[in-house]
DNA sequence: CACGGATCCTGATGGC
DNA sequence: TGCCATCAGGATCCGT
């Protein structure tokens, strides 16, 4: 479900709801990619202070310590007063007394790891080498490109990887080379850096939309709120495998890159 | 060490 | 209707 707008909205709509609670409990269900690091009893009493994201984590602030959330890839979150039995693929929950954090994940790729502080040895083996936020002033196109400049594989597949960017994820790394017209199997260090501009500028602005919009309406997301997202740029390669292009009318093309679905136009992509 | 492939898990969908 | 194969928004791990 969650590429780094899904992500980010997200966290909007519950970081200040849940901002100052304390935990009285929590509970898992089903295991989740990693061991929570703590015995869940350890959480109760503890506060969380903010929620802030990383790529595609979340990061819950407590008074001691952080809790990393991922979403994988069919995670969602729910912030809600109401409290009710865990469903069948509820796998975590953090009951506080300004309302009930749940996190269902029917595949259960996603993750809910305790660390001590960001710095330590557990936050750094999943934040460690994560890229640069592009919806920073850190993301900036000389060093992007240089980024790129250092990268043998296609360029799709390191986007993907978000080593040297964070955050996009299948459906906007296929829409963002379309909108560059960069065909998808280009080694990265191939790029010119005229086109990595045009790339830099494509992912931010594709990004930042999806977020100002509530989130992409590709699937079916909606925020811990229970509120769909409203993204009206359509796709304009995903999923159109044999669609005409929305450029040339050159039916889509999609092959496998990585154990992923790729779709591009080879007239308009080069 | 940079790269590519296999892998974790459940559900939806389409062909026969 | 059932059975089987394929595909799904992610990212780590492991072998080369």
């Amino acid at each position: 479900m969650p590429e780094l707008p899904e992500v980010e909205v997200t966290r909007l709509s519950f970081a200040s709801r849940i901002a100052g609670a304390r935990i009285a409990s929590a509970q898992m269900g089903k295991p989740l990619r990693w061991p929570l690091g703590v015995p869940v009893q350890q959480l109760a009493g503890r506060v969380v202070r903010a929620v802030r994201r990383r790529g595609k984590y979340l990061l819950l602030d407590l008074d001691d310590g952080l809790l990393l959330i991922h979403l994988g890839m069919s995670g969602s979150l729910s912030f809600t007063s109401s409290p009710q039995a865990l469903g069948k693929h509820d796998h975590f929950e953090l009951i506080t007394h300004q309302g009930i954090l749940r996190l269902h994940d029917p595949r259960r790729f996603g993750a809910v790891v305790f660390a001590p502080s960001e710095d330590s040895a557990v936050a750094q083996k999943l934040l460690g080498k994560l890229g640069v936020e592009p919806l920073t002033d850190a993301f900036e196109a000389r060093s992007f490109h240089a980024g790129l400049k250092q990268r043998h594989s296609p360029i799709k597949q390191v986007l993907l990887a978000g080593e040297v960017v964070v955050g996009v994820g299948n459906i906007y790394a296929c829409e963002v080379l379309f909108l560059a017209g960069i065909r998808p199997t280009l080694r990265a260090d191939r790029l010119s850096f005229p086109r990595a501009l045009k790339l830099h500028a494509a992912i931010q602005k594709v990004l930042a939309r999806a977020v100002a919009q509530g989130g992409s309406t590709l699937k079916d997301f909606s925020n811990a709120s229970g509120e769909a997202g409203h993204f009206q740029l359509e796709a304009h390669v995903y999923g159109r495998a044999g669609l005409a292009c929305h450029g040339c009318g050159t039916p889509i093309k999609m092959i496998r890159q990585g154990q992923r679905s790729t779709f591009f136009c080879r007239t308009c992509q080069r």
